[in-house]
DNA sequence: TTGGCACCTGGCCG
DNA sequence: ACGGCCAGGTGCC
């Protein structure tokens, strides 16, 4: 398929919204709900397997106006420099049930760590599948999960997450939830519904809101993204806020929310496409 | 509404 | 080698 607009497939699958991707070579293999997608891009070409045209567009973003995602966020020379470095990365487009999983499992984890949890999550409770000469396995069923034992969710590595995870996939179950119907509400109310699961605080849900259900106006703030805005944003905010927020570590929800409310207000509706590249390039600078 | 702490675990760094 | 530090936070008091 021949690329009629700017995207970079690295950039997009390493910028840690993604934890279940691989590479090999120079192709990238990764499972999106029951399919095993294989892809490589060589300049404005992606060549795939597995998918239609039409599915590799919707999931990778591709359909979205970067370049007028990019006028919209533009506002400062710092962010014109992100916008610059990964020229190319699009927002995906995951199943939710994983991604609300793989964003329960993060909570005070770097990303190697959860990359692995999910591995052996999904090897333990997930359905094995053979594509390609090579073994990969379906993100676990709501049913699975909600089965397993707290302990066996343990020996993936979860730790105090395995409670969280347990109970996500009961009330998921219990009461019929699908995620996919929070596409239809405002983010707020959406975000109200994702509050409602343990071990789902303002981060998580951001992450969910913004990585699965196409609401571009989430904006997670993480350790990464605080420094961020400690560093290049700060005359933008309250001199106390600031003074406070270097003082201790992590956010209360006042600070989030004033921080994520600065953040719509300044960069716009597409605040979580200006997260995911400040976030990216700070993570990279040093 | 806000502040302070415990919490599982593993990769990385000296 | 190996102990300390730090991770894409959340829930509870």
């Amino acid at each position: 398929m021949h690329l009629g607009a700017v995207f970079d497939l690295d950039f997009s699958l390493c910028c840690g919204q993604v934890f279940r991707w691989r590479k090999i070579g120079d192709t990238w293999y990764g499972v999106i709900g029951e399919t095993v997608l294989k892809i490589r891009q060589t300049g404005c070409e992606l060549e795939f397997e597995g998918a239609n045209e039409e599915f590799v567009r919707r999931y990778f973003g591709l359909n979205d106006d970067l370049a007028q995602i990019h006028r919209c966020v533009a506002k400062d020379t710092y962010i014109k420099k992100a916008l610059q470095q990964f020229e190319g990365l699009r927002l995906i487009r995951q199943e939710p049930w994983e991604c609300l999983i793989g964003f329960i499992c993060s909570a005070y984890k770097n990303i190697a760590a959860i990359e692995q949890m999910l591995k052996k999550l999904s090897e333990k409770y997930g359905k094995k599948y053979v594509f390609d000469g090579k073994e990969f396995y379906l993100f676990p069923t709501p049913e699975s999960l909600a089965t397993a034992s707290e302990n066996g969710l343990r020996e993936c590595g979860l730790g105090y997450r395995a409670k969280y995870v347990q109970l996500t996939a009961r009330k998921i179950l219990d009461e019929k939830v699908d995620l996919d119907l929070l596409k239809a509400m405002s983010y707020l109310e959406a975000q109200k519904k994702l509050l409602e699961f343990q071990g789902v605080g303002l981060k998580v849900a951001d992450c969910v809101l913004l990585f699965s259900l196409e609401k571009f106006e989430a904006f997670p703030v993480d350790v990464w993204v605080k420094r961020v805005i400690l560093n290049h944003y700060a005359d933008q905010l309250p001199p106390v806020m600031v003074k406070k927020m270097q003082s201790h570590n992590s956010l209360t929800n006042g600070e989030y929310l004033k921080i994520s409310a600065f953040a719509r207000d300044y960069f716009g509706r597409y605040a979580g496409y200006a997260q995911e590249y400040l976030y990216h390039y700070e993570r990279t600078q040093r």
